[in-house]
DNA sequence: TCTGCTAGCACCTTTGAACGGG
DNA sequence: ACCCGTTCAAAGGTGCTAGCAG
């Protein structure tokens, strides 16, 4: 499972930690008891519990690490540099690792207990941005969010005692604009901001997904937002990029000379290449200019809220008040957005009440249920070293399709959304809409041969009465190939439907964990959908539905 | 004309198989 | 036969650039 020459490098990292080696945040839901996971839609039966299994047990055993579990972000300086200059990554039609990369330390698990660990990206704002005046500004409103798609650590499901040993890293992660992409990357926007959320599910055997108690926890570094690009406006991001990404290299210095003088001078590489020079000298040209312009850069606001109760929050908050996007990361301390969740009866958050809205003002921030404590930079992990990935297994995703796609192919006799098994709904946290009720979701759990595309609702593009019967909708989880696997399939691996189940989903038969894992992911497609509308604009509903068992 | 996107490119790192020595 | 270290080629990641499309 774990891949020696990564795994060398990743433990030496960690064994030692240097000073500047720290855990995440010290104000997440530690020592507080859990709230129960606001899933909208899903009774506990449609979770899957267990007939007989009393929340209340399972729930102990689930309270002894999710509520303990810490994370760190890796490489959190280098992140915080991107951040204050405004992060861009590069999304293609073939896809596109992000860099820096995801990369955790994870602590306070349960050394036995097994874990998933994913991500996700959801829109950071409802806004579409341009680089104007060499800084970004809104150019109007967010095209639809795009089949939200997850990106499952390859080690998941796995103790732990192994997510602890080392660094998790989300290397291999990758970013698309191919609305049909076959390979299972996430699926972005260009010119959109974005923000990474890396949940982590238990997954003990005797807690399964789809039980009641099945609990998770929710960590957002705001500092890892990004705004998709096809190619980079921002000069200071292509400099980082070549700075710090090995596989940019090339890019470092003019010529030769330049690098062979840096390497006499005992530099790794020169910093200063060609392209940035250009670069420089035209926004030199652009900086010499007054910055009149106003700045209508709406920024996430991403807060960290806990409830009162000691049940804790996360969720942005908009801040629509004009600041320029590279300028913000540095005026918000790098507060671990911790949020840890456990469903024990998600029937009794149907009706959440939906307080405030993502795009409303910040007085939230002073709501009475939460309030703002946000850890200092120097309390969480910083480590400079690049470490390559420490695990070898292939990439599993979980995608989401929305029913724009399905519309596409039935009208223009398209392909079906390729490989979009397993599809749970775009996550549009920025979006403010009231929470509607959406009638209990029976759960399918998909068979242990993989099911083809599946409709999910998508909210908020379309509503819970337009989104397609629940009972349509199943999941199946598919591994992440390689382009050339795909290629060496052909098209007929990426267009299930129209052309027999996709080998790319025979590929490898999910686990019993993984199977749980759908089943909850499944739920959770719900419970995100909503609840991230939630969280993110009217978290504060959620919280007070949410009851300690 | 402008902006965003794409394909191809050169350059580089990573990876893993092959090989040889102890 | 096994282990370990080295070598090397293939695969893959990177930003750059020209050209295309709307």
């Amino acid at each position: 499972m774990l891949q020696d020459k990564g795994l060398s490098e990743s433990e030496e990292a960690f064994r030692a930690p240097g000073p500047g080696l720290g855990e995440a945040s010290t104000t997440n839901s530690t020592n507080v008891p859990e709230p129960t996971l606001a899933a909208p839609g899903l009774s506990g039966a449609a979770l899957g519990s267990p007939p007989g299994q009393g929340p209340d047990v399972a729930a102990t055993a689930a309270e002894q690490t999710i509520e303990n579990i810490k994370v760190g972000l890796h490489e959190k300086e280098l992140w915080k540099k991107f951040h204050e200059a405004g992060t861009e990554m590069i999304i293609t039609k073939a896809g596109r690792r992000m860099f820096p990369s995801y990369k955790v330390k994870v602590t306070g698990m349960n050394p036995k207990t097994k874990y998933i660990l994913l991500i996700d990206i959801v829109p950071a704002d409802d806004h579409r941005y341009k680089f104007c005046d060499n800084k970004w500004m809104v150019a109007g409103k967010a095209e639809p969010a795009m089949p939200g798609r997850l990106y499952v650590h390859p080690d998941s499901p796995a103790t732990g005692a192994h997510w602890m040993r080392q660094l998790v890293s989300f290397q291999k992660l990758k970013l698309t604009n191919n609305h049909l992409d076959p390979f299972g990357h996430i699926i972005l926007n260009s010119m959109h901001k974005y923000q990474p959320r890396l949940h982590i599910v238990k997954a003990d055997e005797n807690n399964a997904f789809g039980s009641k108690n099945t609990a998770f926890c929710t960590h957002v570094f705001p500092e890892t937002s990004f705004i998709s690009v096809t190619s980079y406006q921002n000069h200071k991001i292509t400099q980082l990029k070549i700075e710090n990404n090995p596989f940019a290299k090339g890019f470092r210095g003019s010529d030769d000379s330049d690098l062979r003088v840096a390497r006499l001078q005992s530099k790794e590489y020169p910093v200063i290449s060609k392209s940035i020079m250009r670069q420089r000298l035209v926004s030199s040209q652009l900086s010499a200019k007054p910055d009149v312009s106003p700045l209508h850069s709406a920024h996430q606001a991403l807060q960290h809220y806990q409830y009162e109760n000691g049940a804790h929050m996360q969720f942005a908050a908009a801040e629509p008040q004009d600041l320029p996007l590279n300028t913000f990361p540095a005026q918000r301390d790098s507060s671990l957005f911790y949020h840890c969740l456990k469903r024990r009866d998600s029937a009794r958050h149907l009706d959440l009440p939906c307080k405030r809205s993502y795009l409303e003002t910040p007085s939230s921030v002073g709501d009475d249920h939460y309030f703002r404590s946000p850890p200092p930079y120097d309390q969480q992990m910083l480590s400079p070293s690049y470490c390559s990935e420490v695990t070898p297994r292939e990439a599993c995703m979980y995608s989401g399709s929305g029913p724009e796609i399905a519309g596409v192919s039935a009208v223009d006799d398209l392909p079906p959304p390729p490989l979009s098994c397993n599809m749970w709904t775009s996550v549009s946290p920025y979006t403010s809409y009231s929470v509607q009720t959406m009638e209990t979701v029976p759960y399918q759990p998909f068979p242990t041969h993989f099911t083809t595309a599946t409709m999910m609702p998508r909210l908020p593009t379309i509503s819970a009465q337009s989104a397609q019967p629940p009972g349509n909708a199943h999941f199946s989880v598919y591994n992440q190939l390689s382009q050339s696997q795909v290629r060496e399939r052909g098209p007929s691996a990426s267009f299930p439907r129209e052309r027999g189940l996709p080998a790319v989903c025979e590929r490898k038969p999910p686990s019993p964990h993984l199977n749980a894992a759908n089943e909850f992911l499944y739920s959770q497609s719900f419970s995100l959908t909503r609840e991230s509308s939630l969280q993110y604009h009217s978290g504060v509903g959620t919280v007070e539905n949410w009851t300690d068992g």
